[in-house]
DNA sequence: TCTACAGTCTCTAGTAGCTATAGGTTCAAG
DNA sequence: CTTGAACCTATAGCTACTAGAGACTGTAGA
């Protein structure tokens, strides 16, 4: 067989971001915690990636996409390094994330509900009659639904 | 009328964020980046609120319960102050907020049966065939159901 | 070989909305 | 007068990036 030119490191960073389907930027960060490997340099310093790179990178960036944090993503790399372990821990890790995502589900359905609640009663008058404003200024009038708790973000 | 003591300034911050349900800090900072008015002090120079404070907080912290990020609530504060405007500003801040919680559902469901799928694919056996690493490193052969794309954040 | 210029380098700061800590001061009760 | 809880300011930290400045590298064309 002829040597492998497949597996030597001769990706830029760009090609590898695209390739992804992320940013540059992103790609020195996930080096810089750690989740990334450190490439290989070329003598001005630029670094170069192979096939391994492309395989993390894209493992990282699934797992992101179906919304693991960062710190579930470093476990499932190191579990996923292990053949040969049990599979357990990153059932877990699964299972545990599709619950949090349910409880953001419900609470966020929640918060629909009263938003429709409060903007279908809105007759479009005056602010003085404003339904939304009302309510937010008189939690205990709107009789909420919920006890809406902590979910608040974008 | 006996001059009202019910106006006159005396909680002090421990008190009005207790009563908010809210952490002192909280009000700090809300007051910092100009959404609670600066309130009176002592000579000692610690703050001191009275009833309008508690409504404001009131909103503001029931606004943020229904998700409204602190700019959305800069503005409905603002509307709420002039009671002769016409309310469809209002309206359509509170709409535009639910579209935004309707499309974050969306995303939520589809991440949810993505992994609800993943989890029960897996065997609970070695590493080497769990389900959950394997869609993870391989996006592809996972036939993902959806291109989900950005919605990831806790 | 020289020159452009796109791409890369490091470092720093910014995003949202708080939260936590440090080190010091004030208030109210005993 | 003393104690201790509550208050003060200022700063850093959290997640997961993203954007920018200012300098350097790699490569294609003349």
């Amino acid at each position: 067989m002829a040597p492998s030119a497949a597996t030597s490191d001769d990706l830029t960073i760009g090609r590898l971001a695209r390739e992804a389907g992320c940013k540059v930027q992103t790609i020195r960060y996930y080096e810089q915690v750690g989740l990334m490997p450190v490439p290989a340099r070329t003598e001005g310093n630029q670094r170069r990636y192979g096939q391994r790179h492309v395989q993390r990178l894209a493992f990282i960036r699934h797992a992101r996409e179906l919304g693991f944090p960062l710190e579930s993503v470093r476990e499932l790399l190191g579990l996923s390094d292990d053949a040969d372990r049990s599979c357990a821990a990153a059932d877990a890790i699964a299972r545990e994330h599709l619950v949090a995502v349910e409880r953001r589900i419900a609470r966020l359905t929640a918060l629909k509900t009263e938003l429709e609640r409060m903007i279908e009663q809105c007759r479009g008058g005056r602010i003085a009659e404003c339904r939304v404003i009302e309510v937010l200024a008189d939690h205990s009038h709107a009789r909420c639904v919920t006890d809406h708790g902590a979910e608040t973000g974008a």
